[in-house]
DNA sequence: TGCGCAAAACTTGTATACCAGTCTGAAATA
DNA sequence: TATTTCAGACTGGTATACAAGTTTTGCGCA
């Protein structure tokens, strides 16, 4: 049996590793039945994830993962920049062990970038920066880094973003190595280009178009698709399926 | 009828204005007579509650007012100073309306200050800053600083800040006169050292003692009371009535 | 063939009944 | 008298039945 909790954490673990598209449709009884439980559970796990600003409901329609506005996208950007620099900024130097869990966590990348699993890839790449916050030791703006990291996830595959892995796992490379040398405001700028570059990488393009998911995901082949990533991005149900 | 919503806002405010003191407990049922709705209602709303970290459930005992640990109150302290601080040093001058705004939350600040109802004066203060980070144009940000204001309110109930209102109130008054004169680094600076003088005007004593809230409720009257509220410290069913 | 309307299927919203721990206090026992 | 045990009251945890609304589908009609 699972609890709400875990029905929460998989729904965000799958955002994070790009399994889950904003404007998903997340039914009560389609997940209650994927993870075999009452919908009580369900109900649960969304409005939690409904609290932090993930999922929202319409009314007697259904649950669904947000599709942040730009303002929102550009909110969620100016809000890592202020919380990620600012932590580093008031950081004091880390403890062998926090520096030895951020050496680990960089391998791990590296490791994902010469594999080809993309969610994996894309899952340690974002939690990077929740594993910093939590190493310059503050766990309530780790908490919320995790959060607005989902959020920048789904703004990512929302205005399709045109970023390189491996030119983030660099910046990852580089901002450890700053910290490091007790070069905070070297980190610090390092962070804020880092976080600024991920932004500029998005496709702002004015998209009023209520159908474009759908034109997008059955675009004739002749167009190349968008590098990086698969255009799968059309929300549909068959996508609970990566919960799993 | 009343949603899950409005209790939900009607704690938080309650919070704010220090009605509710940290570890008041908050009975399913207690809650669902005095709104007089059904227990689904009030589950939901300490749900979402808790998924913002103000109340915490103790299985099968009831849900509680948190009662922030010294580590956690360091942590929310230094979470408004870097988001507060980095949202007026990323800002860009203000709108008339959101300086005529800012005038007006003073206005009624120094009302307050005049007035008996202490509530409303802790309520006020503690929204400036949501309002602040509003006007300066981040609506994500200022629901997290509302978040950790209630925090840094339940944790100056919880040890005893000494901190003066009208101290807080001309803080406020300076740092939006340095906005409005568009001298961010003087904003900033101010901010840094407002949030200072009201984490310094806390008692963190170190009291490992379980029943130190009771020890302090019940203590004889020769010593005067904190300034600035009565000692009324002790979370009982009875606080309920502070909701309505 | 295209359009409008109604019914049915499906979805979330809400209350409630029942389950399973937790605590209290009285009674039995040493 | 002090201690232990056990029953009962009380609490939150969970599932479910039903209500209320939305969307889809299929039929009738022009």
């Amino acid at each position: 049996m699972v609890s709400s909790t875990d029905i929460a954490q998989r729904i965000i673990e799958a955002i994070l590793a790009q399994r889950l598209a904003p404007g998903t449709r997340l039914g009560e009884q389609a997940l209650s039945l994927l993870f075999d439980c009452s919908r009580t559970q369900v109900r649960e796990a969304l409005m939690r994830l409904a609290a932090k600003g993930v999922v929202t409901v319409s009314s007697r329609r259904g649950w669904y993962v947000v599709q942040p506005s730009h303002d929102e996208a550009r909110e969620a950007f100016e809000a890592r920049r202020i919380i990620e620099t600012g932590l580093i900024r008031e950081s004091r130097p880390m403890s062998a062990a926090a520096r030895s869990r951020l050496r680990q966590h960089l391998k791990q990348e590296k490791a994902a970038l010469k594999g080809s699993d993309v969610g994996q890839r894309s899952y340690l790449l974002g939690d990077f920066h929740v594993c910093l916050a939590e190493c310059l030791g503050n766990q309530l703006l780790a908490d919320t880094v995790r959060d607005f990291t989902a959020r920048t996830t789904l703004i990512a595959m929302l205005y399709q973003s045109t970023h390189d892995a491996t030119q983030s796992c660099q910046d990852h490379v580089n901002i450890v190595q700053a910290l490091e040398q007790g070069d905070t405001a070297l980190a610090e700028r390092l962070m804020q280009e880092h976080i600024g570059q991920v932004q500029a990488a998005l496709r702002l393009v004015a998209t009023t178009d209520p159908i474009a998911q759908l034109r997008e995901a059955l675009a004739p082949l002749n167009e190349p698709a968008p590098p990086d990533r698969p255009s799968n991005s059309q929300p549909s149900e068959t996508y609970l399926g990566a919960l799993l």
